[in-house]
DNA sequence: ATTGCTGCAAACGATTTGCATGAGG
DNA sequence: CCTCATGCAAATCGTTTGCAGCAAT
């Protein structure tokens, strides 16, 4: 095992969490908008994880920083987060939708595994070239894209496959 | 109002049709499943069709054609055809399940306007090599990918110009 | 004071299921 | 005959909204 993958940057999550917080009150300010202690707190909770929550999966991890919020506020300051940038919705396929944060991080996708949900997160600089590209060719003012691929985890094959020499054992 | 599509391909058509009445026969007989006079005529509305439907939008064709059929027959007709690879699910981000017949049909891609639902399809050979590629690095079995442009058409973004130079202009 | 925020409950809309009846093998 | 398919109505589930009371500016 090489690579323990150490930050070197050594404050980062602090810095992270200051510079989110300057965004979206920025954002507040531009729209109009209050900020409250309710959106700080998600904000916090929410970028500590590095998962791909759904928002009922964020609400539970709320409430245990503070059981009064409600799940409506968790659903709306994710929107919220989404508009500045701060959180980007993934496709799973799994019939809800889930946020990662979205702040510093490079741009990337993900693999994910249909039996157990599990993903990993590649990297793919061709991509972006793509999208460029086609929508030149076509006329497209380009947003964005979206990309996935979906399959079977290592951990899942192998439980398919024990599995089908059980049956074939009998 | 018969018959009128030119295809310089003398009887592709039919054949498509014969083919995919082959393999989902062939599907419903491996599953201990039943053909029924719905089934197939959900199967030639759905071939007829070049666009990305819902199972609202191909209910409505199949009902001008047998207005007894049922829309949840529909429903759990397409995903038999998804089951058999006769039809594969697209996403559009509209909120609604869309199916394209994926038979005999060169693996491709969508862009799709996010102000009027207007998609265009385009090819993209690296997209399958990178599937490969990443599933082979991360020890997945790939079963598909997703990828998705999103922007503006050119049409849309002529009234967006227009609108804003009328605001403009007043 | 004014306006936005919150949390509850209710509405919503697409999807999915239970069930009595009808059709396929 | 037995099993599956069908179509209706009802249930489900994630998401979204209306509203009365509360909090921020």
């Amino acid at each position: 095992m090489p690579e323990k993958r150490v930050d070197n940057r050594p404050s980062a999550a602090h810095n992270t969490l200051a510079e989110a917080q300057h965004i979206l009150h920025e954002h507040l300010t531009q729209l109009g908008l209050k900020r409250s202690s309710q959106r700080d707190t998600i904000l916090r909770v929410f970028l500590k994880t590095r998962d791909h929550l759904s928002t009922e999966e964020l609400h539970t991890l709320i409430k245990k920083h503070d059981p009064a919020i409600g799940y409506t506020t968790v659903y709306r300051t994710l929107k919220l987060f989404v508009q500045c940038g701060l959180a980007a919705e993934v496709e799973f396929r799994d019939g809800v939708a889930r946020y990662e944060h979205s702040l510093n991080r490079r741009s990337h996708h993900h693999m994910i595994c249909t039996r157990c949900g599990d993903s990993v997160e590649f990297f793919s600089p061709e991509i972006e070239e793509l999208e460029h590209r086609i929508g030149k060719k076509f006329n497209y003012l380009t947003i964005q894209h979206s990309f996935q691929i979906y399959g079977i985890c290592e951990s899942c094959q192998k439980k398919l496959t024990d599995a089908v020499a059980a049956t074939g054992a009998q």
